[in-house]
DNA sequence: CAGTGGTCTAGACCACAGG
DNA sequence: CTGTGGTCTAGACCACTGC
């Protein structure tokens, strides 16, 4: 039984990718078990073998299956949810996780940059940057205050005019052309200051999980440079590691 | 000019991938630049485009080269080191960034596990667990307390009888049989108490990046359960997000 | 339209693990 | 030894981009 379609236009190797996650999330495949070989798969699914190791590629490194070589393939012990590395907003993420995320606008400005931000921008010192400074809320209660600086030769026009409580910026900046393709975070912990603290519902002196992202577009160019101040009881941030 | 080996054992799409590496890095391939066309360089290192696709794959996952459908394949602008999110050990790190990592043991006990981390390490509650609590440093500054717990049934005997300042956990654990394969971290921000503030040289309340760590082996099994108090100062945890 | 990357095939031989 | 995953080929057609 394959039941794959070669007319939905959905690549074979993504329909076999979800299948094998849906028989893992159903427990058809239990964790600790070896599932088919990659020889059997193929026959099962009536696709060659290199369609089911692109199959398996895009699992592996999620770290569902391990592989051990002359050994097998199996399902590993520990669930892991699909995005951990995976670059998201903060709305997505919210919603796949069947939550009601809003934003609050505190402050949207141009300003000129200074020579580190340039730098991680690639723009040159005494740029114009459109500075979006939000508070962002998961079912009502504040988790992150979020301050996103983007390029305005990249921004579209006339910014201020957005409903930035419903408005992602993400979506707004692929929309406007710039496709997202990859992001580098560099995570540290800091103290909740005055205004921090009030706008996060703590004290000031509390522990904030701080997230500096640069976020880069198709062509490879800096497209924003976020700093997020986390509640550290509201976020979790998860990564996964691989030999 | 190809100069692949046939007979050095090395597969044909590692030699190619760290070719195409080099001409980033020696500048012969600049940021921006787009590079030759799979077909092309299929035909200039005279194997099939699958094995030039592989060779590929394993820099742009690194975020070092970056596609465009239909278009063609881009050096990315800003480098990215290899390692964002490869598992390596605090020794292995440090020696790999040229720098002197030690260690100093603060406790080295068994104990018996509570139900919750029985859960992480996939054991019973109740059953024993090696602790193992270690001041870590970097050029004789500490940077970091790491409390590793791990299976008594997976360890290797007389654990106390090692040389802490120097034994790394990571290789022994490799060394007897469980090869590390794949870690999970959750990454979090805390503040330090009186005895975390004395051993890192800091003061009580002071932020501190604490991170949860489970390394599995390569039978998909928990191999041991860190916890991490890291000096916000002195680590830099940097991970790198595709779509 | 031509050029690019995206997907896919139907084989092949090798390296490794376990009985 | 058998069965597994690791590597590799020499094609094919499709989807997307930009001219």
């Amino acid at each position: 039984m394959n039941s794959l379609s070669h007319i939905s236009g959905i690549p074979l190797y993504i329909q076999i990718r979800e299948k094998l996650r849906q028989d893992i999330s159903h427990g058809l495949l239990l964790p600790g078990q070896k599932i088919p070989s990659e020889d059997q798969l193929a026959k099962q699914f009536g696709v060659s073998r290199m369609t089911i190791r692109q199959s398996l590629a895009g699992l592996l490194s999620e770290g569902l299956l391990h592989k051990q070589h002359g050994v097998g393939t199996y399902v590993s012990h520990v669930r892991i949810a699909a995005n951990y590395t995976r670059m998201t907003s903060f709305t997505q993420d919210a919603l796949a996780q069947g939550k009601n995320p809003s934003s609050e606008l505190i402050d949207i400005k141009k300003s000129v940059v200074g020579e580190e931000i340039a730098k991680l921008l690639a723009i040159h010192k005494g740029d114009i940057v459109v500075c979006l400074k939000r508070l962002r809320k998961i079912n009502e209660h504040p988790v992150a205050i979020q301050i996103s600086q983007v390029p305005e030769k990249i921004c579209p026009p006339e910014l201020e005019n957005y409903d930035w409580s419903r408005q992602s910026l993400f979506e707004l900046l692929e929309a406007h052309g710039h496709r997202l393709n990859r992001a580098i975070e560099t995570i540290n912990a800091r103290l909740a200051d005055k205004e921090q603290a009030k706008l996060l519902g703590l004290h000031i002196g509390d522990p904030l999980l701080y997230i500096e992202r640069i976020t880069f577009g198709d062509n490879g160019m800096p497209v924003e440079f976020v700093e997020m101040y986390n509640r550290p009881d509201s976020y979790r941030c998860t990564i996964t590691l691989t030999r």
